[in-house]
DNA sequence: TTGAAAGCGCTAACAA
DNA sequence: TTGTTAGCGCTTTCAA
């Protein structure tokens, strides 16, 4: 520091450029230009594209966003770029869901490359979704992501109107909007069923909380069992309560209508662990007497007494190859594979 | 349906408007308004303040956008009217986790009043949580949610500088950086440390996750039980893993170190659960051997057995007064109290 | 009640 | 490599 060449501090900057009625007074690109000496697109290149930049002029534009605290408004950029670089994810619900593994990775997988994410919850409504899907195209997003198939036929018809790029998940069907990343609920409900066949188990019930999916998988499990010469499944609708009490309240029903029942396909782990929190209090042996299959490998079940046995579903990959997917239509990649159907997994543990 | 009188029904659109080489190509305000045959702005009015305009206008404005399917672009119009209508949520973790009740809750309230929201997690991570904030501000957001308060300087002087209202939460703090709903974990500690010595517990231990304001509650535990005359607490920090599998080894750590421990704090419900199942392994009987208290009651704990005792917050209260804040804010309107001690209660149930 | 003009802050397109 | 111009689609301002 025996040099005085050195500049000294940066000094505080007030630019006193005459800010007209509109606008919130914040510094703008035009004022980090101006500062260095610029023209406004040579400083977004700077900051965009630096390598379309002169090293000099990209170090004079970085001390000025520096001495400024400048921060780009992508509202202004998405408007005259037509890209947001914002995405829209849209999901039934977030407390104690199962897919919050899957929202998780799609965000971390969007952050990395740069863009944000707008979460939007529909409570299992068909009419909420139809509000939001609105207020979402409303905002441009590049891409959006649905859990779930879009049900009604006027959110169909708006998103393919918009021309946003959109992936389904959570299911697979043969007619997607555009992509998708999900799994067979029918094959899970089949190959279920077949795993508790082969256990010799022989009077089923299922336990499903009211949503289409977990119908689809019950559905198939019945016919599964029914085709294999089993008596018909006894069923246990717990309406929209997911919780763990309507687990419980259903092997209550189970015990005393279906007394015979040997084996349960639960919905969620939730209510699979409430049935299991029942047959502890009635003392039925696990899985001795009782078989117990839940649904979605929520973290913590491996590690209780007894580990749950369940369908494994690999959320996070969901999430993320839905971002790559996005990402890539936003960016104007091909998209290698637009359906995707990430399988599934029975996870045997002491239940079963 | 005898008189022919009724239009027909709304026939197909084809606007033929010469589309400039950018743009989407999408409908805009200004073809709704060609339609009708009005003026941009007063379409504009017709749609987001339509008692200004007659009613002839609005019939037909809303008639052609009917018939087009215009949805309006809010990136444009935020731009205009430097109000995005889009608020901002920090959340440090998002699967199974205790703050998904709060922003469900922000969500909700903020869609009714026909806001979006932009999701953004931190993963416990400062570095990340700037690059978060930085990408946040870009957006232009009508008001930011942080869960906890603010901790990196520049984080702090980044927001300040930008002047979007801001709400911090889950915590106390007298210099919070604009509002603040939350409530004090000291008290917590304090509160759950006299709980304990009430009922005539002697030997504490503390679980922990690796989390600032855990800690807090932890040491402040640790004060008051030394206050009261009891012998050390012993404390077991479970790192970043905040699983039930790292409640079981803190159990056999506890029981392996401390065998004296006849009372348990755990900083979150799941750590407590994991303490639960290992008891019951281990055949301690809870509670009159070990009482263990969880933090958050999650929604299942109360159905478990034992029933768990935690320390109940209303995330949802927190979420809820946090977006009317927002809101309010936004809306140049006065928030009466910027500082909002929503406290806690003791839940006691079956595990104390 | 309606409209013309001007701009929000940025970037695409073209030109030098 | 840098700059000029003209918007992106909407709303504010001001005027009628």
């Amino acid at each position: 520091m025996f040099k005085m060449t050195k500049p000294p501090t940066i000094p505080p900057i007030a630019i006193s450029i005459k800010r007209s009625r509109r606008g919130t007074g914040a510094i703008t690109l035009r004022d980090v230009a101006k500062l260095a000496g610029v023209a406004p697109i040579t400083a977004s290149r700077a900051i965009n594209t630096p390598n379309q930049v002169s090293a000099d002029v990209k170090l004079r534009i970085d001390d000025a966003v520096k001495r400024t605290g400048y921060v780009p408004n992508r509202i202004a950029g998405g408007l005259a770029s037509s890209r947001s670089r914002l995405f829209a994810a849209v999901v039934p619900s977030t407390v104690m869901s199962v897919f919050m593994e899957t929202i998780e990775s799609l965000n971390d997988t969007l952050f990395e490359a740069g863009y944000q994410l707008m979460l939007g919850q529909t409570d299992y409504s068909t009419k909420r979704e139809e509000q939001l899907l609105e207020a979402i195209i409303s905002r441009r997003p590049d891409g959006i992501f649905i859990t779930g198939i879009l049900q009604s036929t006027s959110s169909r018809a708006k998103i393919l109107a918009s021309g946003i790029p959109v992936v389904e998940s959570w299911d697979l069907t043969t007619n997607p909007i555009d992509m998708l990343v999900g799994f067979s609920h029918i094959e899970i409900g089949r190959e279920v069923a077949k795993f508790f066949v082969n256990k010799h188990r022989k009077h089923f019930a299922v336990v499903s909380a009211d949503d289409e999916r977990a119908k689809r998988r019950a559905d198939s499990f019945k016919a599964t069992t029914l085709d294999l010469g089993c008596s018909a499944v006894y069923a246990v609708n717990v309406g929209a309560s997911r919780s763990l009490k309507s687990g419980r309240e259903a092997l209550q029903r189970i015990l005393r209508d279906a007394p015979k029942t040997d084996a349960i396909f639960c919905s969620s782990d939730l209510l699979a662990l409430g049935v299991l929190t029942e047959a502890r209090q009635q003392n039925i042996a696990i899985p001795k007497h009782l078989s117990v299959l839940g649904f979605g490998n929520v973290p913590f079940v491996q590690d209780m007494i007894p580990a749950l046995s369940t369908v494994r579903i690999n959320g996070s990959e969901i999430g993320r190859l839905s971002a790559l997917a996005l990402i890539s239509r936003a960016e104007n990649r091909e998209v290698a594979e637009p359906i995707v159907d990430v399988g599934f997994a029975i996870i045997e543990r002491e239940s079963t």
